[in-house]
DNA sequence: TTGAAAGCGCTAACAC
DNA sequence: GTGTTAGCGCTTTCAA
């Protein structure tokens, strides 16, 4: 593989000897100094640095994995989806892998994809990768998946066996539970919730959190209503909920759904949050200027990635050091004008 | 880097000589045989493939990249957000290059970045890609970028020297055309433009196709309304906006701007489309779902990246065939709710 | 603190 | 059709 300027940018691309050659060192000092070994002086160090340089070195990762072992990058499994949830969670972890000095792979898995997250993974280890981040990880029913390398899962515990196995929330099922609870404390008797894919996890834990706020409190617990995360979802939902006059709040497991359930609740004639109270998941962008501006929980991916890339980069270069647990992250509901009391 | 089950799963990683070994042929059959070579017998091929199977081996994609100059891996440049279009764009060039057989590597420019795309190309390029696709490009005023890999500009064309520099358009002129003329086909008498950051190239070609349509026609060209991109901008400019009675008509750059501004419009009085109409651009899910629905139109995405990312592949393989150009794609106008005549 | 030699696991070029 | 011989450009011993 050619680097530098590439291909054939005009002269050939200089290798480490190159570098040693100029620098009137062996090519290992060369080596040494490009990864800041110990046991090089400061004036040789220089050297080589002004070197390198000058011929516009750049070390081939290539040679550098095979030689050692260790490719420096990272894979993740994401879902093929543009969804704000997903996207936001892969932007978080490039950030968090970059800074941490790796180089990040990307595999998507999409819905139906008969090889689904193993594939993913199985490409993602043929590629070398050092470790394993699952973003969202959905139950594929597949069971225990294997995997050789450190894998850090994203949003929900998941079945992996690997030499370490991090996982790190997104504080899904507390933020649920917040959600519920913000309704309860309006006045509301109980609270319906519209559900999304029951295959991911992160659609689970919503409900979990849920479940969890409204026994705690020993309300009755309304059927569910189930939704596949899009706002057309939400949108049928309502059209249903409308005609049930007991309904006075719900509890969407994400903004789009809640967004398609208020519009239908509007045509149907019955106001929000007068008539209905309607909380969403995500704070989406968009979330504030919605009519009405809507009530919602924000997720800390950006926390979730960070701290959770720190731990998986732990377990690649320190494989036999305890596994440190993650930080909660602070669970942030959001107050808009999508809810108020019961009439 | 170890594979197949990895670091430690047990026994030790098989190579390619093992499975030579157990098929009872030399090492560089193996490697006929898993490069799909030519010049191999249909028998000495299944032999292999049952030995390699048997012994769960793995190529070592490091060696191979090594030993043949070539990575099989596209590095993409994208924008460090969340939002639809980058986000949408990511995922349609994810699911080409895997199905061109390369693996991807990404690499985020965040807004501010003084390293910028030529730094995430630097660092791609030490990756060792065969290839780099740059996604919504934004002029950062740097001028020329040498690559020495061929490059695919989606978006928008670009300042790159490169080997072959592919550029697929989104169609996104013809589109801000489309919305402005459908504006003019209603009946108003001009169109106002809510324009996004203008370093990015996405932004001036909505403005330009704006800008075509209004003139095409010989109508009064408003001044420009500067937008960020964010419904909060959005929102902003239809505050400023609803006090100028004479507005019956905006083309906002992206739909959450015109999310926003519809939002401020709403809020000062003005109804939607009655008084004012209002096209976005993106068909974001959520368009159909706000009040009223949106009409805007639909970016590519999905063809852009298939068809940019077979060319990439193209100019990688065979350096010296003549480029061919990408099919335009076809504009798609999404007549919803929020434009209607003018009163 | 530095250097020489020996691979890492493949593909490329050439022989047979 | 198949095998042999050399590397690819680094890191890893081990010596000095």
């Amino acid at each position: 593989m050619t680097r530098g300027l590439g291909r054939d940018g005009g002269s050939a691309t200089p290798r480490s000897a190159d570098v040693a050659r100029l620098a009137g060192v062996s090519q290992k000092t060369v080596s040494r100094v490009l990864n800041n070994e110990p046991y090089v002086s400061a004036e040789v160090r220089e050297r080589v640095l002004a070197a390198a340089d000058q011929l516009g070195y750049r070390l081939n990762q290539a040679a550098r994995a095979l030689a050692s072992g260790r490719s420096r990058s990272i894979g993740v499994v994401s879902l093929g989806t543009a969804w704000y949830g997903p996207a936001s969670l892969l932007v978080g972890v490039e950030r968090a892998v970059r800074d941490a000095g790796y180089a990040l792979r990307v595999v998507n898995t999409v819905e139906g994809d008969p090889a689904g997250v193993s594939g993913a993974i199985q490409l993602l280890i043929e590629q070398g990768v050092d470790g394993i981040v699952i973003s969202e990880p959905i139950d594929e029913g597949a069971g225990t998946v294997r995997v050789g390398v450190p894998v850090l899962v994203l949003g929900a515990p998941s079945a992996f066996v690997a030499p370490q196995v991090v996982s790190v929330g997104v504080a899904a099922e507390q933020l649920a539970r917040a959600a519920t609870e913000h309704l309860l404390d309006l006045g509301h008797s109980t609270v319906h919730h519209l559900a999304g894919v029951q295959r991911w996890y992160a659609a689970r834990d919503r409900l979990n959190g849920w479940r969890t706020a409204l026994r705690a409190r020993g309300r009755a617990e309304p059927p569910i209503i189930a939704g596949d995360w899009t706002a057309a979802s939400g949108y049928a939902a309502g059209r249903a909920l409308a005609s049930g006059s007991d309904v006075t709040a719900v509890f969407a497991a994400n903004d789009d759904m809640a967004i398609g359930l208020i519009r239908a609740l509007l045509e149907a004639g019955r106001r929000v949050p007068d008539d209905v109270s309607v909380v969403g998941f995500d704070d989406i962008p968009l979330a504030a200027f919605v009519t009405p501006p809507l009530t919602t929980v924000r997720q800390p991916f950006d926390v979730a990635a960070r701290e959770g890339v720190k731990l998986l980069v732990q377990a690649i270069e320190k494989p036999d050091a305890d596994p440190s647990t993650a930080v909660d992250p602070p669970v942030e509901l959001i107050i808009r004008a999508s809810t108020a009391p019961p009439r």
